[in-house]
DNA sequence: GTCTATAGCCAGATAGAC
DNA sequence: GTCTATCTGGCTATAGAC
């Protein structure tokens, strides 16, 4: 589960203040929510002047959505270049996309520590009514997932685009569910490793869609 | 989705000033979450002093805490009526079951808004690496999680221990996700029924864990 | 039990020196 | 660009009158 962000622990050198402030973001932001860090905390974390917030950002909120903003785009390419190239291959299959999904989902998703995770931090956005007006999630992800459906409707012939919209979403959700629950999932299988768990969200994600596709529109 | 909380729209009336109170911190968490709602916010909801919030439950923390309380208990009873009424029949099956208890989580859950559920704030909390360790989750669900592994095992014959478990979180996170992603999937199908949406999930998982429970463990 | 008043603290933002 | 000092305002919690 060690994929992403290992550049988070160094915070003076030589890093620009601005890179400085959006790692203490990272980190920040993820352990205590936006509500719970202060412009003071970050500023003391990255090592700078309590008005660099502000002078190199315009406040706390824009900052908030730049440290989102720097790893969804390159998530979102990742997915898109996972897609074209299981498209493109010879007899492309559904199990084939979904297990690429998943597991570039998971494993670029899960921080060292599945508890610090920016992930979990975006879904707290998700479901936060007062954030989610103004977020990025349709903005960055609107593309993606409809290319998605297409590549579904695609591969599983005769379903309805409805259905495969739903299907999409609940592959969503099946990838982030083990993060959501990620402690429960240890507490029971304390060395379940990240390919297991790609191979059960894959195995349920298949059989699934392809129970849903086979019912009538 | 009109289910449950129909009577948090009034304010002064006849209602003790503990219940006016919980109410008011019911609708203005979910909206607000924890540190966005102030004492201020919850006595001026519930036409009460400032004062009031710490002398009946001690602390606004606390009455977060009742808050979660009042419901979970609800929903954890139902849902072993549920389990109980199930196993008890003729002859249960997976499908069965999933049905009885998606149903369930999610009209319960599901308030008369979404983007105002209570369920929402639950699963904010479930992601807070602050708030997750005092937070009730293991102390209210753990003992009907571990009744609903048993079951899956009895209705899945040959299925591991883990797998099952893996199985049953795999069940929260297909009731989870439809509330998360609630606004995406009213964009495509804007007039989806809580029924459609339970066979939804309950088609997904039933072909899922039944494809798990056929793999070798 | 209910309320007012206030203590004591910490927040985000900014003006202005360097 | 960087920093210090400070402004202004909101917060929780409580002491003490009724």
């Amino acid at each position: 589960m060690t994929v992403l962000q290992d550049n988070n622990t160094n915070s003076g050198s030589d890093k620009s203040v601005q890179d400085r402030l959006l790692d203490a973001a990272e980190e920040l932001f993820c352990e205590h929510g936006f509500e719970g860090t202060s412009i003071r905390d970050l500023t003391a974390r990255a090592q700078c002047n309590i008005a660099a917030v502000n002078y190199h950002f315009g406040g706390k909120r824009q900052l908030y959505i730049e440290m989102f903003r720097r790893h969804t785009t390159e998530l979102v390419n990742r997915q898109m270049a996972n897609l074209r190239e299981v498209m493109r291959s010879e007899n492309p299959t559904l199990e084939q996309l979904l297990k690429k999904t998943v597991e570039t989902g998971l494993s670029t998703l899960a921080g060292r520590d599945s508890r610090n995770s920016l992930l979990m931090l975006m879904v707290r956005e998700f479901l936060n009514p007062q954030l989610k007006k103004e977020m990025l999630v349709n903005e960055v992800f609107g593309e993606a997932r409809s290319s998605f459906c297409d590549a579904i409707m695609q591969l599983c012939p005769g379903i309805s685009r409805d259905r495969a919209m739903r299907c999409l979403l609940t592959i969503d959700g099946l990838v982030l569910h083990p993060l959501i629950f990620w402690e429960f999932y240890n507490e029971f299988s304390p060395d379940l490793k990240l390919e297991d768990l790609v191979e059960h969200i894959v195995q349920i994600a298949t059989a699934g869609i392809q129970a849903v596709a086979k019912g009538n529109n």
